[in-house]
Formats: structure tokens, sequence, C-alpha cells
DNA sequence: GTCTATAATTCGATAGAC
DNA sequence: GTCTATCGAATTATAGAC
């Protein structure tokens, strides 16, 4: 079904794109669900294609998990980016949308423990993203904060969007997003 | 092959002591591997039974994911208070050797994403052993700390920890975990 | 209560036609 | 590159003997 004109060579550009669809709908899934609970299949299916092209793609599900975690964490800082002042970035990632991980989702978040249960590959991508974001944010600060607060700052972000969206209670959840925030000081 | 002694009425408490080495059986592997890729199987043959004998004591292998997270959290409590100083307990919990998880291991930190994933019974086990350590770390100060600080110092103890062991990278989970001792002033 | 046996699914990965 | 078909393996839960 691949789009193939010799003349103009799109099929290489086509190729690029189905890669982006099946990469966006593994974030989208494995955000929600975690590594386990999401079929190939069903990411699949969610590009509008069927099991057996998965494999022109990417050799195994754990290389999908790998390059839909640097994907999705790429695409964050991108949309990251828009709001400049480091204060409001803050407020956007520990706020109630965040959470119940509707539009963005950050995987940092998101699949803290489902990739402590991965193998190196996946646990490599997940540290180097990690380190970005430490990095981002104190590039991001006026006076230049130390290192330690940078990490003092990215636990209080990811952690604690990660045990509040464990909580099954949206008061305790929404005190404990604000309570982060007022933790930071940048 | 229960041991049924009638006069002294032996059944009970057997029954008691078998549920309790699956509990212990099952906490061991799901925090090591989560809720997925651990099999009933395995946490039954751990506990020196079959399959079949898991039915007699739970119905589900959602309920006993729930239990177990219940029964680790009171353990893990009670470890921790053999230790008096909050700063000690502060200490014990964000170690290296805690991270690795050999000994005691803290669901909140081991299991944040993947409860997060779970039904509302699950989630509401987490969310309740969730208020207990915060309540414990607010009342184990000598001044009495509000209810934001304890939730600070809370995210800063599970959820680094639970980064720290997302991390492939040992020197700088040590780093992180570092951090987050310092920032906790209790 | 515990065992063996099995039903009923589901999933990752491969093979081969187009 | 994408499709259909399928193998092989693993898993939850149940049934029935002891």
């Amino acid at each position: 079904m691949t789009k193939r004109l010799k003349l103009v060579g799109w099929s290489k550009e086509h190729k690029g794109q189905v890669r982006n669809q099946i990469l966006e709908s593994a974030a989208r899934l494995f955000m929600r669900r975690g590594f386990d609970n999401v079929s190939i299949d069903e990411v699949m299916q969610n590009a509008g294609l069927t099991r057996g092209a998965f494999y022109a793609h990417f050799k195994s599900k754990s290389e999908l998990y790998a390059e839909a975690i640097r994907d999705a964490a790429l695409k964050s800082i991108h949309a990251q980016e828009k709001a400049p002042p480091i204060c409001e970035r803050v407020e956007n990632y520990l706020s109630v949308a965040h959470r119940k991980g509707e539009e963005m989702a950050c995987p940092l978040a998101f699949l803290v423990s489902d990739v402590s249960q991965q193998n190196d590959t996946v646990r490599d991508v997940y540290t180097k993203v990690f380190k970005g974001f430490v990095t981002r944010l104190s590039e991001s600060t006026q006076e230049n904060i130390s290192n330690q607060q940078a990490l003092q700052s990215a636990v209080l972000m990811i952690g604690g969007m990660a045990i509040a969206r464990a909580l099954n209670d949206d008061s305790l959840a929404e005190q404990l997003l604000v309570a982060c925030q007022q933790a930071i000081d940048l």
C-alpha cells in the first residue's frame, strides 16, 4: 500500500509519516496503560494499520517503547517552549489537566516505575530524557541555580505528578500538586 | 494438606500462616516486576504451593495485589519504627540499599505508575497508605510542621526513590537521593 | 485446602502472498 | 511495505479428585 512515485520520491517521506503515526499511537497508549497492557495490535490499529506491518518499522515491542518515550519527550519539550516564563512552565506541568493526561503527557512522570522494570536500552533513554529535563530546568532560570536545586525541582515536578496520578482522591491530588508548586523556588 | 487437629484448632492458624506466605511472596515479586510481569503461578511456587490453591485465599490477582500493597506498607512501617529519629528514617528511606530493593521496599515508590493503571480498589489502598505516610511524617517532628510541608517531604522521598530506580546511571541516582535528603528539613 | 488438568484467551513474532 | 494466517508460548480462572 506504499505510495511509490519514482519521479518524486514520495516513498521515503511516506515511511517517515507512518513511523510517526505509530510512535504517536504508541506514546498515547503506553502513557495511559504502561508497557504490558498495550498490544502491538492495538498500536497498529490506532495508526490505521495491521499487526504484520509493524516489524517493517521496529524490530520489537521494546524498541517501540523506547522510541515512543524519546518521541513523547521531544514533543513535550516542544510544547513547553511556548511558555517562556519558567514559573508558568511549572504550573502547566503540575496542572490538573496534565494529571488527567488527555493532552500533553510527560513520560518521565507517567512511566516511572514502568521504566524501572524494563531493559537497559529503555532505561538509557529515560535517563537521557531526565538529564535533559534537569539541564533545561537550570538553564531556564536567571540566577544560575545549582545542579542540586535543579534535581530537587525535577523530583517535585516529576515525582509529584506521578504520585498525584496514583491517588484515587482528586482533592488530595490537587492539594499535592499545589504543595509541589509552592516548594519550587526558581 | 491442611493440618487439622480438631482438639487444638490448628487449622485456622495454619491458614493465616499460608496467607501470610502468599502475601510476602507476592509483595516481593510485585515490587520487583509490577503487576503484569508476575504470574499467580510464580507467587504460589515461591510460597511453596501450586496455582490451584490460590483461589482458596484470594478471589482474583487484583485483590492479591491490593492486599500485598497494604501488607508491605504495614511491614515497612513496622521496620521504620525501629529508628526513632526522623532524620535517620529519611536517610534509610533515601538509601542506595532501598533503591536496590533487596530488603525492605516501599510500595508507594516502587509501584507508583503501576498503581495508576489499576482499578479503584487498588488505588484506594495506595491512597490510604499514602495518607498514613504523610500523617506519620508530620507527627514525627517536634515542631508541628504544616500539612503542606509534610506533603512536600513525602514527594521528595517517594518521588525521589521512584525516579532513582528508573535511572540507569548509579552515580546520577545517588546524587539525586542526596539532593532529596538535603531538601527535606524536618 | 491443596492438588492436577484444562478451558479459554491473549499476545509477540514469523512466513509468505501481493 | 502491508496484508492475512498461524505458530508457540504464557496466563487467568475453573472443575473435580483427594
